[in-house]
DNA sequence: CGCAGTCTTTAGAGTTCTTCCAGATTGTTG
DNA sequence: CAACAATCTGGAAGAACTCTAAAGACTGCG
């Protein structure tokens, strides 16, 4: 669209960055991926939007590469809803609003939410992560009275 | 095994509570989930301990059951993992630890976790609620050598 | 009681999401 | 460019549910 080669060599960077053989495939999701800004996407999602891009990807290549990508930690996966699993481009510590409604996963922008005292973890364990999600519902009444919390 | 009616009675209460018809398969179910102490089940599990306790009752009523007691509000349903399902016999507001290794799933004690600065909803929504997650993993070698990122 | 009407259970089929498979293709190395 | 391992692919398989249609269980009423 506006560039042809530049973005190519960051991404090819980065897979080569990870170990990743850069095939036609993993390049052109990996473009998809992290070209714009941060994304959190099904498998179905990126599947259609490879297709839609004229890039020829199975769906079996898809879920490859996403789990892949993950293992690389160039992907983080998120899990709000039994049976599907959101990859996120942001990596970086934070936390997620899921609007039960329509689906969509978003960030949780700032540092607005903090986790304090956390307990220790059981002797044997250590923690790996924290996962906080907010769920949201579509509010009941669209434009009423004013509200006090 | 060491009550017979007492506690029949309790889950009867209950069951009669939130307008659902006493079973046999539904009290059987509600004795396995609420006679003990707080549990997280997945629906196979229970399935598996009510054929140990000679209940017979199908997969599909497991299910059923565990979806109308979390309607109603005697369960809550936690996901962790994409594509199972826990639930929760504790239906207050709390969080929970993960474990990676074994698959199970484990209330943080006490009021030790506390989610502060939660941001606003966005506009339009509001928030039904807020899950914590501490994923744990067994904790690798206990002393080893300082690594430099 | 005894029957009707309604709710519940069930086996098995269907769905959805994801992974596996085995043969074909591609990327890399020399 | 040949040789070989890594990768890709469509379709089959798997896992976790959900639905369907028919049989079975409760309940209220006569
Ligand atoms: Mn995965
Ligand atoms: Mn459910
Ligand atoms: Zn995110
Ligand atoms: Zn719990």
């Amino acid at each position: 669209m506006m560039t042809a080669n530049r973005p190519y060599k960051l991404v090819l960077d980065r897979l080569n960055g990870v170990g990743l053989r850069p095939t036609r495939q993993r390049l052109g999701l990996a473009r998809l991926l992290f070209e714009g800004c941060d994304r959190h996407v099904t498998a179905e999602q990126l599947h259609g939007e490879a297709l839609s891009a004229d890039l020829r990807v199975s769906l079996a290549t898809v879920y490859n590469t996403l789990n892949q990508f993950t293992e690389a930690g160039l992907l983080r996966e998120v899990v709000v809803e039994a049976g599907k699993s959101y990859f996120d481009t942001n990596t970086s510590e934070h936390h997620h609003f899921f609007l039960e409604n329509t689906g969509r996963l978003e960030d949780i922008p700032g540092d607005h939410l903090v986790v304090q005292s956390l307990p220790k973890a059981p002797v044997g364990t250590r923690i790996a992560r924290v996962d906080v999600i907010v769920r949201l519902v579509e509010d009941a009444s669209p434009a009423t009275a004013p509200f006090c919390d």
